[in-house]
DNA sequence: CCCACCATTTTGAGTAGTCAAAATAATTTC
DNA sequence: GAAATTATTTTGACTACTCAAAATGGTGGG
């Protein structure tokens, strides 16, 4: 069985995967995972001695077919984690990330199965992230984002990539929640700020950084 | 915060002192954990360093005020994780304590109070262990066995202290469930062999060592 | 009292993962 | 097209466990 570490290097890299063209560079990884770039190059080596990445020296990493069954197995029970600590134990979806990623690695698959019939076999978690299928199938639709979408149009958020408790709180604070139905009332690119307006509510500024990780489609 | 194997130290060393007077051997802890000897003279020489153990060399081990402390967190979260897959995910009762030995090293104390309230602040696992209270009670009641009970009087099961999935498979099988009364109808000391008699049903023939693990109370 | 046996400890070695800091390669900048 | 900057890799060292096998210490039988 894969330790601890080995399920962390490959879940982050498939997340890092979805958003970067090609080969993840080793600093993206040492960064999610807090941990040195030297030490990363270490890990990857024997991963990759492994056969579950391929590291192009100076380029980058990638997932190979094992590697990604794999870290589509963590990323599966990292997500019905939290989908149950909302919805079963009533937590606040800002907290859950943080328990999930330690009970991603504790959690059997029989026990898996049995959270995901609990919870009635959910697509998304609560962020809105797609769920795994049990057979490895991601469901990864390209959305637009708060920063790229039409002005003035009704749109629904659909997810919400960024995992930090803080803007989570901030998020929920202004209704900005998967579900949610909002217009981008104004984009200033030169300030880098966003103004969102949702039908019962003061407007709500962003920063673009912020809007590029809510997800939307058009609403209606 | 203390590793996966130093809570499993303190925790094995908690459960091994319910049944030892005074010290725990070194060699029960090794038996108990799957590892060479020396391998836990070395943990606990580190343990006693970190004021959690008392290691009297050539006697044994046994927890300080500190390491008991933690060792009653640790089997909280093991009992009512256990409790949980039960109730909650109707998982069979010889199946839990494989999965508890993991989870209960991943659940934040949040979480573990909301599972608690879940279940309703249950005083004991499916097995009948006790559950220690939130802030570190444990109450361990000196119970007969159907080892050592009366014959032919009703007796009520109160607790399974063998853990094994084979034993509890045979004995839900028979009927020998936490509350199930029954009665002692033979005890052969020569052949080690204990019959017991349930309402209605075939008897059933337990080896003296197994007896010694079903833990009753006069009935009625 | 001594020896044999058993439990425990010691010694030496290995694996997994990590960091700090130096070396190297690739990319920008001028 | 160097020189400077930045990303990555290498090197050396450390922590936390673990095992195999040899050494040691108690105990209990003769
Ligand atoms: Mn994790
Ligand atoms: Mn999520
Ligand atoms: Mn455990
Ligand atoms: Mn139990």
């Amino acid at each position: 069985m894969p330790s601890v570490t080995v399920e962390n290097y490959l879940k982050h890299l498939l997340l890092l995967a979805e958003e970067t063209a090609g080969l993840v560079p080793m600093g993206a990884l040492s960064t999610a995972l807090a941990v040195v770039p030297g030490t990363v190059t270490t890990m990857v080596k024997s991963l990759a001695a492994a056969g579950l990445v391929v590291h192009r020296p100076r380029q980058g990493v990638k997932l190979t077919a094992a590697g990604r069954r794999l870290a589509l197995g963590v990323l599966r029970k990292h997500r019905l984690v939290e989908t149950f600590l909302v919805q079963v134990l009533k937590m606040h979806w800002s907290a859950v990330n943080a328990e999930a990623e330690q009970l991603e690695h504790a959690i059997s698959d029989t026990v898996l199965d049995r959270l995901d019939a609990l919870l009635g076999h959910p697509a998304t978690d609560p962020h809105g992230d797609p769920i795994p299928s049990r057979h490895g199938k991601l469901r990864s639709q390209v959305y637009a984002t708060l920063a790229t979408c039409p002005l003035a149009r009704p749109v629904r958020l659909v997810r919400i990539t960024e995992q930090s408790a803080e803007f989570l709180q901030f998020a929920e604070q202004h209704g900005l929640l998967p579900g949610a139905s909002v217009r981008v009332t104004d984009r200033n690119l030169a300030a880098g700020l966003v103004t969102v307006q949702r039908p019962r509510g003061q407007p709500v500024a962003l920063s673009l950084a912020a809007a590029g990780r809510i997800l939307i489609e058009p609403a209606r």
